[in-house]
DNA sequence: ATCCATTTGTGCGTATGTATC
DNA sequence: CGATACATACGCACAAATGGA
């Protein structure tokens, strides 16, 4: 193989590009180590030097950890996570949680603007799942995220998608923490998902809006 | 000589971030070409084979580009833009629009409750400069620019400011060019634009709101 | 059209440090 | 502790591309 080159990309390029789609694609899991660098070298069917320049490149990007004497490890499944981290971890948690607001918002407008029949279907679901975990509020955290991705896909917006996937698993412990120290009763935030759930049923904008705020107060 | 490494990060690894740096700080600019890898390997007492690792790297985040036989370039000046840029290209117009009015409309907010005197001597000047240039339309849009810019660094928020002006360099053909289609009256966009300064001014953020969204709608 | 200096691309060999068993 | 394997950094030599004389 590996005849296909347009010349344009140099080798390690090419090779790092197929290893982060590898990776992307959820071949090789974060935590997991991949294969020793002479195994990958045969796989790729390039010298073991060029694939260390692959793995330089990768390591530099923050999606691969070289051990030594140990192996290599993935950190990340894309560099647009990595990134964001990077800018998170630059600014305080306060500008963090004014970006984060500011999604919410705009995804639950234009959720309640472009959702589809089986947008509707998925956060339906994912709103039952999360009454049914009411009682034991350990597990809730789960069930919540998952609505909020759904109304996420339902905003039908690649880029409000991938900020909300990034802020939200790096603000993790956060939400936990705050949903768990929050004095509103537990029905009483059900509800405000439901009216969240009822306004992007009926495409009233302006209504999901409000309940955003509200729900953005707990 | 040079041992004053903690070790942590690889000898590669620190010449990529110094180099990242002069970059990102202007020493070279977008579109020239850097010094040959001997030079700059002399430059920051490394092999050349250390250093072109770095180049390798920086090659493969697009920060730069490398011509065999002829030199390496400058693509970018740093990577938050360089990865933006590639999602931006993966989504629609319209959805980099949704993007870009949430932006508008947030940083705006921010701006009326967060600003300083010295933010507000920033949109001042910036404001009179693009009051000056009224007539003369074509060169509007550099003073335009600067007023939203002026007011992105009054909301004291990193990470919007680097999405504002990540989109903003994404998007400035289709501002401009949208910029001299309007049928609105130039006296009319300039009335609009001293309202939103000064309900900066005043901390009214509700009013800053309505004025950004009349703005958007040019 | 040809040659040549410059510059990047590739491969090999070596020395030293470091983790793991 | 020593042995082994791998990481890191360096130096050298030659190939390939580019651009100008």
């Amino acid at each position: 193989m590996t005849t296909n080159q347009i010349k344009r990309y140099s080798l390690s390029q090419q090779v790092a590009d197929q290893l982060e789609s590898r990776i992307a694609d959820g071949v090789y899991a974060v935590g997991e180590k991949i294969p020793t660098e002479t195994e990958l070298a045969e796989m790729f069917d390039v010298s073991r030097n060029t694939l260390r320049e692959v793995i330089q490149c990768l390591t530099s990007v923050g999606i691969l950890e070289v051990r030594q004497g140990n192996g290599t490890y993935v950190r990340a499944t894309n560099r647009f996570h990595v990134y964001m981290k990077k800018e998170y971890e630059k600014v305080s948690l306060e500008n963090i949680l004014e970006v984060r607001n500011a999604l919410e918002i705009t995804i639950a407008q234009l959720a309640a603007k472009c959702r589809t029949e089986e947008d509707l279907t998925a956060i339906r679901q994912a709103l039952f799942q999360r009454q049914q975990n009411l009682s034991p509020i350990r597990e809730n955290t789960q069930a919540d995220v998952n609505f909020h991705m759904a109304i996420a896909q339902a905003c039908h917006n690649g880029i409000l998608l991938n900020l909300y996937l990034s802020i939200s698993s790096y603000l993790e412990d956060h939400i936990s923490k705050r949903q768990k120290a929050t004095t509103m009763e537990p029905l009483q935030i059900d509800q405000l998902h439901e009216e969240l759930y009822q306004s992007i049923v009926q495409q009233n904008d302006h209504q999901a809006l409000l309940c955003v705020q509200n729900i953005l107060k707990i």
